[in-house]
DNA sequence: TCCGCAGCTTGAAATGTTTCAGACGCCGTG
DNA sequence: CACGGCGTCTGAAACATTTCAAGCTGCGGA
């Protein structure tokens, strides 16, 4: 059985006394070859423990069947739990998925990207660094489909797949205003992220709306969207003097949160009372914190199934035409907000 | 350029007018081929912006470039440190890695075990939901590198890396006793999966071997290595009348323990004056936790980063040998279990 | 009896790459 | 001048599959 060689359609063939081009009939035309004859083959087949040999039947067909996703980054379960939905529609259209991780970088990006061109993935899904990277034109432009995830595409060249990030600010801010608060900070960081960028915008944007004052809304830049950040960030925000202190906080995302609210609860700080936290993302661990965590909820594995469908779209329909989807963000109301009724 | 069909070895050569050999050797052998002519061909490829057909260079070889890991369950965190382990080793050998998930489930996980073969993936790792199941045997016939993640095969028919869970069992434990606990209980569950078996099997030898009395360890069983089941086995607690109420829980996993401990606190219990909490393989958000979680540590990127270069010796070297890699785990302890000076 | 047709099967071509034996030209040496 | 050797390049074969035009049967109808 493990001989030597894996056997071929030739030595299934050659097993059963038919030709090549009846095994490949059993195998993706079954209707067309008599119930004898087909049963042989299978038999053969059985008997020797045969295996399509992926590669070839790529080779032939000019494209593989597999599609590509890749992240922003790994240690975000945000990005775990989009790729979830594009691996279930994935399994849907029987494909497999590559899943890669640029962690945050151009370069490890731009090498994934080579490498699934020359895979010659039937499509791209990534959450890209930089959506106007000029290696993401280049992938379109080798009629690859490709959409992008999380982000809106430059210019409308690609399908994207995102919530809207300034809402989501927006709601975030006015849940934190409707409680009562007039100093409010805002953390996250670096701008060179887009998704960061929106958040902030639709934060100050809500804050004017409102006619609050616009010294009530501090920036408390970070260097990444990480745990460590928010911590970080907490220690930042303690020594700020009490009365101008803000007294909630509205993170970029929800490990920024996390930092911020362990870093605040060891320092003895009550939440809400003290500080008031809202994250963005709702991940799993958000729901789990010690004080269930506020959160702007986007429709993770929803977001990823949608971008699959786009590129399958993309893939197969010869008047396919690029699409801008956008889902509309959902606050989830937490005791890291609001305190005594738990709203969970 | 994005005219048609994407440009083969073939156009490169008629463009650069050299023969298909030459072109090959300019990839694969620049050494070989005389400045000048590399310098054309290379323009010529440049021109026709060619790629290489990943899949027609496998045909060829018989073998993709590419490795796999299955998972046992994406919403793990531990596992994705894993699969970066594996990623960066795969990254060194320039090979793609094809990551899976079985979500637990035998069925899901022989799916994507069948797809890999006929990729024909030059080695499969797996966190296998039985490491006993027939289907692993076989692809281990197929002559197809199988490395078993996290636990260890049977009988020797794998290589396999894993940390040792009886031994994590007994310094979880161990370290509840130092700190003077008598009633612990030890949550987890189901006994179908051998991480648990043998975190428990540890927890009892050593309380054993410490001479403490036998009905001062209760076992709290789950139906998952969850949060949510962390929060239920947190009410059953909970339910124990109090001079019988276990004064400290070890957990079979990290998110068993951010369940316990996020149900504790909300209950209104205190870290650990009331219930010190132990939990096991030291993900990152077990630091992050409100009470920083005292956990087992296993080197997660590094069983992944072992296990890929065991697979890949499989793979190349004629006179490998299989071997059952063991690791050592290791205690953190932080301020779930050790009140006041923060061990962390 | 012959024709046409339906049902089933065949064999060859095509996919893009790598490899390898051999060819070609050139140079230096005997 | 012949020869060997070297550096460089060529062309064909091989990899495993799918597709498709064409072939082969046997059967019913004319």
């Amino acid at each position: 059985m493990a001989n030597g060689k894996a056997p071929s359609v030739k030595d299934v063939a050659a097993s059963a006394g038919v030709s090549l081009g009846t095994v490949s009939n059993v195998m993706n035309r079954p209707e067309v070859v008599s119930p004898a004859t087909r049963e042989r083959v299978e038999r053969a087949m059985a008997e020797l423990g045969f295996v399509r040999n992926e590669s070839a039947r790529q080779l032939r067909a000019g494209t593989s069947r597999s599609l590509a996703y890749v992240m922003l980054d790994g240690s975000n379960p945000f990005f775990h739990d989009v790729a979830q939905g594009i691996e279930l529609a994935a399994e849907d259209a029987d494909l497999s998925l590559f899943i890669c991780n640029s962690n945050s970088r151009a370069d490890r990006e731009e090498v994934h990207l080579d490498r699934l061109v020359q895979q010659r993935v039937q499509g791209v899904l990534i959450t890209p660094v930089d959506p106007e990277a000029p290696h993401l034109a280049e992938i379109g432009r080798r009629g690859i489909p490709i959409v992008i995830v999380d982000r809106v595409g430059a210019g409308g060249a690609f399908c994207s797949v995102a919530v809207d990030d300034v809402l989501g600010g927006r709601i975030a801010v006015e849940h934190l205003a409707e409680q009562g608060h007039t100093r409010v900070a805002v953390v996250g960081g670096p701008e060179a992220i887009g998704q960061v960028r929106e958040r902030l915008e639709g934060a100050r944007q809500i804050w004017a709306e409102l006619g609050l004052p616009p010294e009530g809304l501090t920036h408390l830049p970070t260097a990444a969207l990480s745990v460590a950040e928010g911590r970080s960030a907490g220690e930042r925000l303690a020594g700020i003097p009490a009365r101008r202190r803000p007294t909630a906080a509205f993170c970029a995302n929800d490990l920024l949160a996390l930092g911020l609210l362990q870093q605040s609860i060891g320092a003895g700080l009550r939440i809400p009372e003290d500080l008031a936290i809202v994250g963005f993302d709702d991940i799993d661990f958000a729901a789990a914190a010690a004080v269930p965590l506020t959160s702007v909820r986007q429709p993770r594995q929803e977001l990823g199934r949608a971008a699959a469908q786009l590129v399958l779209d993309e893939a197969t329909n010869p008047r396919h035409e690029h699409r801008q989807l956008s889902f509309v963000p959902e606050l989830v109301a937490r005791a890291s907000t609001v305190p005594r009724h738990r709203a969970y």
